[in-house]
DNA sequence: TTATATTTGTGTAATAAATACGCAAATAAA
DNA sequence: TTTATTTGCGTATTTATTACACAAATATAA
């Protein structure tokens, strides 16, 4: 049996979201292969550490940036999608805060940038459909898992959710009767404090409570939108 | 930096079922470490096949059996979990119809059986971590696409799927409300022959059918139990 | 200071979907 | 021929989802 030579990488795409604009995050390549064109961040594997270990490194070193949310996408394998040889990429998918957005001093990339997702331009290697597949599991999952709260500010004003949950699902929701449904799961808490921006009445911020969200979902209560 | 040396491999967990029974298909490991343990069939992957090639290949090696439904299923990479250093395992997750159930002769393995998932063996590596995450996947996925009838003869009485579901989801369902539900779905074609088997009036046989899926599919109608 | 625009906050009726429930028909076995 | 077993089917009740409008609180403009 010949020895096996197949290098091992991560690649995480990175969603942010402020002013009703989801944005992911993108690096320009450095170093050839396509050099100068972006790509998700990303690199090899090292021996002795884990694959979230390798995404948060990777993403220390080419974005600077702290996640906040991360977990396994896919796992990219074909023989032909890297021209240095064969390289299989564990893909991740992770969630920022806006507060986290500004943050980034890139010392392994060219440049860094967030890009809404609208807007993309043309990626590196396969990473447009990683991306592809980054967004549709962002859009389903927001449907059946509290991970919304991974995008906003750690204190919100109700419409801020409901403004990401139709930008994210690409129609118009029932104000009063998604804000029935949400608080009646029961994982909101209401803070005393009001937000006040520009004109109109001042909002009350909201609080994801993640403990009673895990006793809720142990008791067997889905979150479900 | 240094030389990567990781190892990439594939594992399959295949699951069969009948009369009632799920069960999963496992071999006896011929050579260290782990020999004669049972473990998930798989093993590394050649340089130029893709994943999917190296789990069919395998699994043609290791227990001659062809699968009828493959996806992926997680990979694992924590570095502890092969004693003999780091490899990381894409692992998959497997159908096949129970005409396929008996025919296979190990030629890699020193064993290869059928395990029903409430008697399960102790397993070798993390193999236990990964048939748990498949048994979930398994039961989830049934609820929201139509795998189960990769599970079915290709024409199958309809007590057969609702067997199916009362199993997998371990929980009794009210007969005539699931036959309307699914039926509803309209993605089953009944035919004309007649199957009787032991007592009790002759069952229609039906038929899944994937065309019509898929193009109820595109048109936004979604598969839900 | 007052009027106007803007955003938040809330309840109920109408419609649609999910659930509960029992008996007759067709066959094999006794 | 009687009995046991499995299939096939309809309706009423309950629950969940959807549609819909106006008052309260503030900033801004007049």
């Amino acid at each position: 049996m010949n020895k096996q030579s197949i290098k091992l990488s991560v690649d995480a795409v990175v969603f942010g979201y402020e002013a009703g604009k989801i944005s992911v995050l993108l690096i320009k390549r450095k170093f050839e292969p396509f050099k100068n064109h972006w790509a998700i961040p990303g690199g090899f594997v090292l021996n002795d550490e884990s694959l979230e270990e390798a995404v948060e490194r990777e993403l220390q070193e080419e974005t600077g940036i702290t996640i906040n949310y991360l977990e396994q996408l896919y796992t990219f394998g074909d023989p032909t999608r890297d021209p240095r040889g064969r390289v299989v990429s564990i893909a991740y998918f992770g969630l920022v805060r806006p507060d986290a957005f500004k943050l980034f001093a890139s010392t392994d990339a060219a440049a860094v940038e967030w890009f809404n997702i609208h807007e993309l331009p043309k990626l590196s290697f396969d990473h447009g459909a990683i991306l592809q597949k980054a967004i549709l599991r962002l859009q389903a999952k927001i449907t059946y898992e509290p991970i919304g709260f991974e995008l906003l500010d750690n204190k919100f004003p109700f419409s801020d959710l409901e403004k990401l949950y139709t930008t994210l699902l690409g129609r118009d929701i029932d104000r009063r009767n998604f804000r029935k449904r949400i608080l009646g799961l029961n994982v909101l808490d209401e803070l005393d404090e009001k937000l006040s921006k520009g004109s109109g009445r001042p909002a009350s911020l909201f609080q994801f409570n993640q403990k009673r969200y895990f006793q809720l979902k142990k008791d067997g209560i889905v979150f479900e939108i």
